[in-house]
DNA sequence: ACGGCCATGTAACTGGTTACATGATTAC
DNA sequence: GTAATCATGTAACCAGTTACATGGCCGT
């Protein structure tokens, strides 16, 4: 009940596929929401039956069928309805973090690899998230776009995820620096 | 089996009763996890059974019992082995983000309204960890902590807490200022 | 007299994760 | 011929949420 605004809101600008969306909650929503694609595949169905969504089927040779999910005006009212009820707050699971917070009870060279595995993964998802801020801005200027845009939702929400990324670089080069002057190991070296 | 590798990081430098963690979980911790009470109970009592944590029974008179956990050697070996691990990919779950992303589809006076108690809620979190920055700095400057300082893992998670919700409140401020001159309302205005 | 804090917990439910299965197609 | 991609799903399990219960103390 909670993963179903989540997909209401990543349906209603675009029909999608299960397979797009897993691939959506991969990217671009991974800012804000996580989910399996076996969690997308049964809330789907739940949602098509409760009436929230309706789905065709388009078949495709040389590749299997597809089921193409769109909001029906029952789950439109159903996001409005949402958009009124208080947000809840924010959840955050990071195990990386909790591996620092125990720094000194850890292994601290297994600890900075896991730091520079997850350096690489935010620049990763940063070049998604600019590449997709390019896209919605297309020729204009941020300050035209947000005086005339039309899609100021999906641009606010990725902005968040531009600094996000941005902060979880520069805190890995931060962690990085204050581990090799505090633990000077064999060749700190990234290959 | 995530939940407490969790609770191993936060007992291993100041054994605390359920109700202590409740609170930090929902205030210094809450940064980078995030748990309810009947959790934490749950999860402790597991723990003890397993022998990660010992609980020793403190008598309050004026008071109810306490039980206080601490990590044992079992314990120890646990967090040790969880940093020799590969964490999880951050997951989060954020409404508010949700509700933004459907924004034209939604009641915009009602986002407004939680964007800013959204602000409001990040600036009491973001006083809360500066005041344990503050703490855990005592008389050091930054740079002389960072280069002798012993608790430096906490450190480091707090200063991700901090940017993270400096950042919150500068995004919320964007995302009003936007809201205001595309969706002007009757008196947009914070008691 | 009432709500809030301290401190712990049970029970029932909902939601999320992991592992596995299928099967054709395209690219190397 | 091997792996990756497209596309969907089942089953079993584990974790997280919500609602409720207890009971004395403290402040107003």
């Amino acid at each position: 009940m909670a993963l179903r605004n989540a997909l209401l809101a990543a349906l209603i600008d675009r029909e999608s596929s299960g397979y797009d969306l897993a691939k959506k909650f991969n990217s671009s929503v991974a800012n804000f929401w996580t989910a399996t694609p076996q969690q997308l595949y049964r809330e789907l169905e739940k949602m098509e039956t409760e009436g929230l969504l309706s789905a065709r089927l388009v078949k495709q040779d040389k590749r299997p069928d597809k089921r193409i999910f769109s909001v029906t005006a029952a789950g439109r009212a159903a996001l409005l309805g949402f958009s009124r009820r208080t947000p809840k707050p924010t959840t955050v699971r990071d195990e990386l973090l909790v591996q620092v917070e125990a720094l000194a009870h850890g292994d601290v060279a297994s600890i900075r690899a896991s730091i520079e595995a997850h350096q690489k993964a935010s620049r990763t998802r940063l070049e998604g998230y600019e590449q997709r801020l390019a896209d919605i801005l297309g020729s204009r200027t941020e300050k035209e776009f947000l005086a005339t845009g039309s899609r100021l939702g999906p641009y606010l929400t990725l902005n968040r995820g531009i600094t996000f990324e941005r902060e979880n670089i520069a805190w890995a080069d931060l962690a990085l620096t204050v581990l090799s002057h505090r633990y000077p190991g064999p060749e700190s070296g990234t290959s």
